[in-house]
DNA sequence: ATATTTTTTTAGGTTAGTCTAAAATTTATA
DNA sequence: TATAAATTTTAGACTAACCTAAAAAAATAT
């Protein structure tokens, strides 16, 4: 049996390593778990006894093929929770993350199947993050980030890769929500920042920060 | 901050003071929780000091108001989920209790308030049993016990005070699921055993011990 | 190439929730 | 009402997941 405390340190370790190639250290587990060092060593190689990782000490740590695709039963389940409680309970996409959070753990395959079909087998998220299937496979989306447009485009807003409060309540500031058009209107060589058009007739202007955190599809 | 085990508890002697107006002893609640008794004299202790139960070493538990008011939010939850499971995603009656008991301890007065809602505000979980409100208030349903009705009355099935798989699947064998018509033809007066008429022409002979664990509405 | 800094691990300790075995208390019985 | 039986509590120990402080290893800088 694998605890709630284990399969978030798969989470995150999965996460990380779609960040990079090389192995994860041990501080940057620390960091996202919010735990001491420490702590993340005991884990990591209590994971490793159990076949999850890869771990030799010193050396970082990598999913093995088990881990991984327990990770992905996680995630799959982080995210059909998210679609649940925004398309079903009408929660915003910014107040979800918590609850799923928790949802993510509760134990069920029979659970699980019967909610993805109850939500019509959703291919993302409520943040346009792809929802892996029961076999662990990620939906190929091919969606951009805003930041590799290029001028005169338009494209439309399907997601975002960061998911802080701060940030999605920023979107809903300046009018970015899912689904509406953006056209590229300029981009400042000096800074990459941009100047977009949202919809018909709304302009503004974002910087690259802002800009590599958008998923657009390209019409 | 109370825990998921803290809440088991809680949630136990609350049920076992439904059956009783004295105090429960630790075995009992050791008996439900399936542990020792000592690990039970350890939480009662722990309770205790956070004013959830009022506990004399040796005299038995009982919950205090606010110790009570814990236990209906989780038990509130518990019937909510389970009415999402069998309502909303297909499940049978008999399959979602082991599920419900993990979602109950998911924390969120938000993620309830809207379940509730979504739900269409129930008024019972899917076996007859009443749903508490926000404030802890049972709704008062007036069902009655199958073994308490004379003969020649008819009733509905509303539900079951009794919740174990072999018993729900017994009666699912027999004829009997929520909302059958049954009338009382004959009672036998040495063991108060019931010869019984399901719907409009099926026949049954059901015992004392089934009977008292039906639930019904009179007409 | 050595010294310094940073990272990681080890050693030993804490808390929650459990256990067993023994002691204390209550209840039942003769 | 004294004794036996049952129940409950205490004492001491275990595991999971965390901690701090110190030691070891790796990375970086002089």
């Amino acid at each position: 049996m694998i605890s709630f405390t284990e399969e978030n340190y798969l989470k995150i370790i999965y996460k990380l390593s779609a960040e990079t190639e090389n192995e994860i250290s041990t501080n940057a587990v620390a960091e996202v778990t919010q735990t001491k060092a420490a702590s993340v060593t005991d884990m990591l190689r209590k994971l490793s006894e159990k076949q999850l990782v890869s771990y030799q000490k010193y050396q970082g740590v990598r999913l093995t093929k088990s881990g991984e695709n327990l990770a992905l039963q996680v995630i799959r389940k982080h995210r059909l929770w998210e679609v649940f409680l925004v398309n079903k309970l009408g929660f915003n996409w910014d107040e979800v993350h918590e609850i799923a959070e928790e949802l993510e753990h509760i134990n069920s395959d029979e659970l699980v199947q019967r909610l993805d079909e109850f939500l019509g087998f959703p291919q993302c998220d409520p943040h346009g993050d792809p929802i892996p299937d029961s076999h662990g496979r990620m939906p190929e989306l091919g969606y951009k980030n805003l930041s590799d447009i290029g001028e005169n485009q338009t494209v439309i807003m399907m997601g975002v890769s960061q998911h802080s409060t701060n940030f999605l309540q920023y979107l809903a500031k300046i009018g970015l929500s899912l689904g509406v058009s953006i056209s590229v209107i300029e981009v400042n060589d000096f800074d990459k920042s941009l100047t977009i058009k949202i919809g018909e007739n709304l302009h503004s202007f974002i910087s690259y920060e802002v800009a590599k955190n958008l998923l657009v599809k390209v019409l």
